[in-house]
DNA sequence: CTCCAGGGGTTCC
DNA sequence: GGAACCCATGGA
């Protein structure tokens, strides 16, 4: 048992459970089970402690940095309330999500299974992609494929994954990670517009795919609007509509975000997409 | 039966 | 460049 006790306010479940991952699933009677870079756990608060059962004292590092306990999430969500009066409320409402630092590959899978499709189902292919090919680590638990497993396969291999036309974009994510061709580190040395331009070099990864990757893997804050995750948030956690005080964030995100890029990217200039998005749609 | 769900590729103009 | 259409699944 794992225990991390500076959560600064995490709300675990508005943060595995809006839909920025699919490789948690809740359990009856609370806690979330996942796996994380061949690393099973289980997870709930004690309080406002963290408690990872299954996780080892060794993998603590990793486990901060997956749940971004270092960020100072309140500090950044005062500086999100100064911008806007309604996204405060917003902000008030589930103060607690975070953005996940999760690991880059499955991340990338995981997104590219989700292009027009629905969250039970990614989360239940995700699920066939890791019991089917990935190392099993505990009863019940297994991890996801390694890109190199992953590439070795053909598109029919995949059909048991039920996935469709997404599994030969697996396929080409694989391997273009597994050469080298793409990669976290090759990411983290471009900027924004070059990261997005390397990602979607691969079959099945375009710029909505390649903004989630970039902010639920690589937390780039700056190349995401807003929107893209807290208006998907919302709508997981209130399928039947946001409470009022939450309607706004899909109107304010966009005009939020670019406020918030122009403010975090101090030489940058919010690139042109992200000004062009608030002023259109 | 139809619609559509957290897109993107291809093929037109 | 943008619009139309296709892609496989499975749930509503």
């Amino acid at each position: 048992m794992l225990l991390l006790e500076n959560t600064r306010g995490l709300d675990l479940s508005a943060t595995l459970g809006c839909g920025q991952t699919f490789l948690w699933k809740p359990l009856e009677g609370g806690g979330w089970a996942g796996v994380a870079a061949g690393r099973a756990v289980t997870a709930r608060m004690e309080g406002a402690v963290l408690a990872l059962e299954g996780a080892k004292e060794a993998d603590r590092p990793f486990w901060e940095n997956y749940f971004a306990l270092d960020m100072d999430y309140p500090a950044l969500l005062a500086r999100f309330c100064a911008g806007s009066k309604r996204l405060a409320a917003c902000v008030e409402h589930r103060p607690g999500i975070r953005v996940l630092r999760q690991p880059f590959f499955e991340t990338l899978c995981c997104f590219i299974i989700s292009q027009n499709n629905n969250i039970p189902r990614i989360a239940a292919i995700t699920g066939r992609l890791c019991e089917g090919l990935g190392e099993k680590l505990a009863e019940g638990a297994y991890a996801f494929p390694t890109p190199q497993v992953l590439a070795a396969r053909q598109p029919e291999d995949l059909a048991f994954l039920r996935a469709g036309w997404r599994a030969e974009y697996l396929i080409d994510a694989a391997q273009k990670v597994a050469s080298g061709q793409v990669s976290e580190a090759a990411l983290a040395g471009l900027c924004d517009a070059d990261a997005r331009a390397l990602l979607t070099t691969i079959k099945g990864v375009g710029p909505k795919v390649a903004d989630c990757v970039l902010l639920y893997s690589l937390s780039r804050w700056s190349v995401v609007p807003m929107d893209v995750w807290m208006k998907r948030a919302m709508a997981r956690l209130f399928p039947r509509g946001a409470p009022a005080c939450c309607r706004p964030y899909q109107g304010i995100a966009q005009q939020f975000i670019f406020d918030y890029a122009r403010a975090s990217l101090p030489r940058g200039k919010a690139d042109k997409k992200t000004a062009k998005e608030r002023r259109g749609d």
